[in-house]
DNA sequence: TTCTAAATGAGACTGAATTGCACTTGCAGT
DNA sequence: ACTGCAAGTGCAATTCAGTCTCATTTAGAA
């Protein structure tokens, strides 16, 4: 969305104590600018077109540093690649519908949901970190179409 | 659970028009006597170990035929490895806990969270299918050990 | 500028899952 | 029961996302 600059950026990595490479950089400033859930590979390909050189290998090493800083969010459809999306924080939790058609994701957040989650949980004697929840379907345009 | 003969687990597939191989008659009875929430390597091995002739790769075949006829699920824990459980029917629909630390499973259904997804889709157009929730996190006797 | 621990690049490697192909078998039809 | 053959199986080769090794490079502190 905004186009952070590239200080910006370095300061973001420096803040939680990753060295601000290059690659980071881009990499960082790539999942900033698209609304997308791209997987590793599509990381890696955008990196390349848009001229920066890095490796696959840096690519999963960078992803999983900025996961474990919380900066980005792992996410599995289920697919067997994972994907991933900027994070913006502790109160940028959202699920998603993913379309079996086109593979269009909307996003979502349900308070009733989470609070029930917390329930199941409390009444299972069982402390919650973190929870995914995938919906499929098909979508309102595939649906016309179809 | 209850252990289901050879020949109800024969007519079973052949109600849903799949032959009634040896490999998936065992398959199923050893699915049918588990709570467990198996990896094709572990069905595999157990398999073996009850003197049953199977390769892996028919093991593979039988889980995505018997999947495809709704008679198991797949399941995504997200470590790398898919999950099977019998399904009894629609109505045997359920999502899970999962425990970080001893991978405990514990089942969960949830009448209002499940009124609520189709709220959701509703909302936005969005015609579902199926749905998966995980919910990870630390079970009651970790939580008193750790 | 210099130094060095951390990061990167290239490619080998892993492990789950899929596939090609020759062989076997369930089972419908006789 | 016997036969024919499409469907299913076994094995090995293959795929593919992801991880690892190690030589080289670099960010950033001193
Ligand atoms: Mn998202
Ligand atoms: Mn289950
Ligand atoms: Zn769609
Ligand atoms: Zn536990």
């Amino acid at each position: 969305m905004q186009a952070a600059n590239n200080r910006t950026l370095k300061n973001t990595l420096r803040e939680h104590e990753l060295k601000a490479t290059t690659q980071r950089v881009a990499l960082l400033k790539l999942l900033e600018s698209t609304q997308e859930h791209f997987d590793a590979e599509e990381i890696y390909l955008q990196l390349r077109a848009g001229q920066k050189n890095v490796s696959r290998a840096t690519v999963y090493r960078s992803l999983e540093a900025l996961v474990e800083q919380c900066l980005v969010s792992k996410l599995d459809f289920g697919d067997g690649r994972m994907r991933y999306e900027l994070s913006r924080g502790e109160d940028d939790h959202h699920d998603h519908l993913i379309c079996e058609i086109c593979g269009k994701v909307i996003e979502f957040f349900n308070l009733e949901i989470e609070a029930q989650q917390i329930a199941i949980c409390q009444e299972n004697g069982f402390t919650p970190s973190t929870h995914t929840m995938l919906i499929f379907g098909t979508c309102a345009e595939c649906r016309k179409l179809g």
